[in-house]
DNA sequence: CGGACAAGCTGA
DNA sequence: CAGCTTGTCCGG
């Protein structure tokens, strides 16, 4: 038994009530008393002999049906690859529900759905309806699917050899912005049909909204979906394609088929809480025990997703195709007054205005998309008479220039505020320095003289339009995943992301670019004719980093190719392994770590509390975290650390 | 983790 | 010394 008891690394044997011998397999979940309390558990192993001496309790009770058995084996790999307990994996491949039984095969197929027997139907996707863009769930089975094609090599809108994607092992497939990965998808379902009935097709996708798209389409092909979480107990049985978010990686598939990740560069796809595992790298374990073609798919693949399978990519013209036209301003010649809202975006915002309604109800609304990845008001203040910096008196942080009834500096860290007056001379005038999103509404409001709509991750999110029909729209990159269809779309300040301090700061710049690619019209789709399609500005002062040449290119590959120098010269990820060691525990644990590990392995630290220990790999790396006993107090192992 | 049990502390 | 808190141990 696996107790579900996160910090209790063992396993215990208990006999089976022969009443109960029927319904226990591996991955069963029972009750059992253990230390005179009874907890959740799940079978691991099935007739063992327990070790000489040790007097076995029954069982207390089989709960119901758990994961199948490939994915308890896999929840132990993951325990190594990511330093984590059983129990944390095995939870989140469980029903949240109890499930006594599972479904009959009769309620497999949905209301006039079949399986396609052999090739998948080609070409499903909606005419105009953007990537990722939500269609409406449940919709009716009735859509005419058109015919599959007969071409000798089925690619996908992006140019993809889908074969070559699916033909077995990981493979890593690059596809621009707009390219639309459904047929890749239909192909992967359509293995369904080469499987027995336990045979399942595995679909991962970052967020929610895409799992409502991603399984309408494949119901109107036909194919019968499980959609995770609510579809637990139909994906346990089999015969489905299962579609879900990070979770959906540990769906009970009994046996998959194939797999396909979409948007695998997303960080949305890695589990924030220790153990800190990510989805991609959970499929393509899976998929590869079990000998199954798996498709991360990415217009931006990572290094790691790189170092991960062999690369599928359209060619050149075609990649390059499914881009937008990208635009930059180079600000380093930029007067310093005109802050973030330089005169080219003044002309954009001014140019999506200018369509007044009534001047001609038959001209399309226009709309433009700042971006800028901070909310609020002045996020930096400096006083406009000497020059001092606002700072919190108490933690010293930077105070924010706050908007209300009367403006007020507040700190976001200890949460006070006070009247805006210089702590050094007294002055009450101000410059702002760092604009937050609600103080770009308000400037943009000015510069533009037209409405402007604020839009964070804060916003209500009724997946209705969040512009309310403003031709401008100001926010963070939640604005981005909610609207597209956008003229254009402007990001104000790449510098910061470009010069975060973050190992990942370049490709996390170039997944905000890929972001903003897909709030776009582009020109494929079904645009109003006469309309240009949309672009996407990038407002920066390193007009040749390679983020930004990449952008311009439609090329991620110029991305990679620099962050692969710069990590090989840090000695850092995916070029080594490193795992992050934090909590009280960490200090006995980086020590009894420096006794085992040989001249491979460095432990660095503690910087800010935390240590670093560095491997050539990932597989000397997890064997000689799991090789040191776990001290008692709590300790906080991070491997593959997202943020360094 | 969390229940069991022991040891430690307090006040009458 | 009952009644309570705090600490340590360990699970089949």
């Amino acid at each position: 038994m696996v107790p579900d008891v996160v910090a209790l690394r063992r396993r215990f044997d208990y006999l089976v009530p022969p009443q109960m011998a029927g319904r226990i397999d591996v991955g069963s979940e029972v009750r059992i008393v253990l230390h005179g309390r009874r907890v959740r558990a799940w079978v691991a192993e099935v007739d063992v002999t327990p070790p000489h001496g040790v007097v076995l309790r029954p069982l207390a009770a089989a709960r119901g049906v758990g994961p199948p058995p490939a994915v308890l084996e896999l929840a132990l790999w993951a325990a190594w690859r990511w330093a984590g307990s059983v129990a944390t994996f095995l939870r989140t491949a469980s029903s949240s529900t109890v499930v006594r039984e599972l479904p009959g095969p009769a309620l497999t197929n949905p209301p006039g759905g079949v399986v396609p027997a052999g090739s998948a139907p080609g070409g499903v996707v909606p005419a105009g309806s953007a990537p990722g863009g939500v269609v409406p769930a449940g919709s009716a089975p009735g859509g005419v699917v058109p015919a599959g094609s007969a071409a000798s090599v089925r690619r996908t809108s992006g140019g993809i050899d889908i074969a070559a994607a699916l033909a077995g092992g990981t493979t890593v497939v690059r596809l621009g912005p707009a390219a639309d990965p459904t047929d890749l998808v239909m192909a992967a379902a359509a293995r369904l049909g080469h499987a027995g009935s336990g045979g399942g097709v595995l679909v991962v996708v970052p967020e929610t909204r895409q799992v409502r798209a991603v399984s309408a389409r494949l119901r109107r092909a036909g194919f019968p979906v499980a959609e995770l979480p609510d579809g637990w107990a139909l994906a346990r049985r089999g015969g489905c394609v299962v579609v879900g978010t990070r979770a959906a990686a540990w769906a009970p598939i009994p046996a998959v088929v194939a797999a396909v990740v979409l948007d695998a560069h997303e960080e949305a796809l890695v589990e924030q809480r220790s153990p800190t595992w990510s989805a991609w790298a959970v499929v393509a374990e899976r998929a590869r025990r079990e000998g199954a073609p798996c498709a991360l798919v990415s217009p931006c693949p990572s290094l790691e997703l790189l170092a991960a399978g062999r690369l599928v990519a359209p060619t050149r013209a075609a990649e390059r195709q499914a881009w937008p036209p990208v635009e930059v301003i180079d600000r380093r010649a930029a007067d310093p007054r005109h802050g973030l809202l330089s005169p080219r975006v003044a002309e954009l915002t001014r140019w999506a205005t200018d369509v007044a309604p009534r001047s001609d109800p038959a001209a399309p609304a226009r709309l433009v998309i700042c971006v800028v990845n901070r909310t609020g008001g002045a996020r930096l203040v400096a006083c406009a008479a000497c020059g001092e910096l606002a700072r919190c008196p108490t933690c010293h942080g930077s105070l924010e220039l706050v908007d209300g009834t009367a403006p007020q500096l507040a700190c976001r860290r200890c949460a006070t505020s006070r009247p805006v007056v210089c702590a050094r001379c007294g002055s009450t005038s101000t410059r702002a320095l760092r604009l937050g999103v609600t103080r770009l509404r308000r400037d943009l409001q000015a510069l533009a003289g037209g409405d402007v709509a604020e839009v964070t991750g804060a916003s209500a999110d009724d997946g209705g339009d969040p512009s309310g029909g403003a031709p401008v729209v100001v926010g963070t990159d939640a604005a981005l995943r909610r609207i597209g269809n956008a003229d254009a779309v402007v990001l104000l300040d790449l510098d910061t992301e470009l010069l975060a301090p973050r190992l990942r700061a370049a490709e996390e710049a170039m997944a905000l670019v890929v972001r903003a690619a897909r709030s776009v019209r582009h020109s494929k789709l079904s645009s109003p004719a006469g309309r240009a399609p949309g672009r996407v500005v990038l407002q920066t002062r390193q007009p040749s980093h390679p983020v930004v040449r990449a952008a311009v290119a439609g090329d991620p590959s110029l991305v990679a190719a620099a962050e692969l120098d710069v990590r090989t010269a840090l000695r850092m990820p995916p070029v080594t392994a490193v795992a992050h060691l934090g909590g009280p525990g960490a200090l006995g644990y980086a020590e009894a770590l420096s006794q085992v590990a040989g001249q491979d392995v460095e432990i660095d630290g503690p910087f800010a509390g935390i240590w670093a220990v560095r491997a050539p790999d990932v597989q000397r790396l997890c064997d000689v975290l799991a090789s040191v006993p776990r001290p008692p107090e709590r300790l906080r192992v991070e491997v593959d650390p997202q943020h360094m």
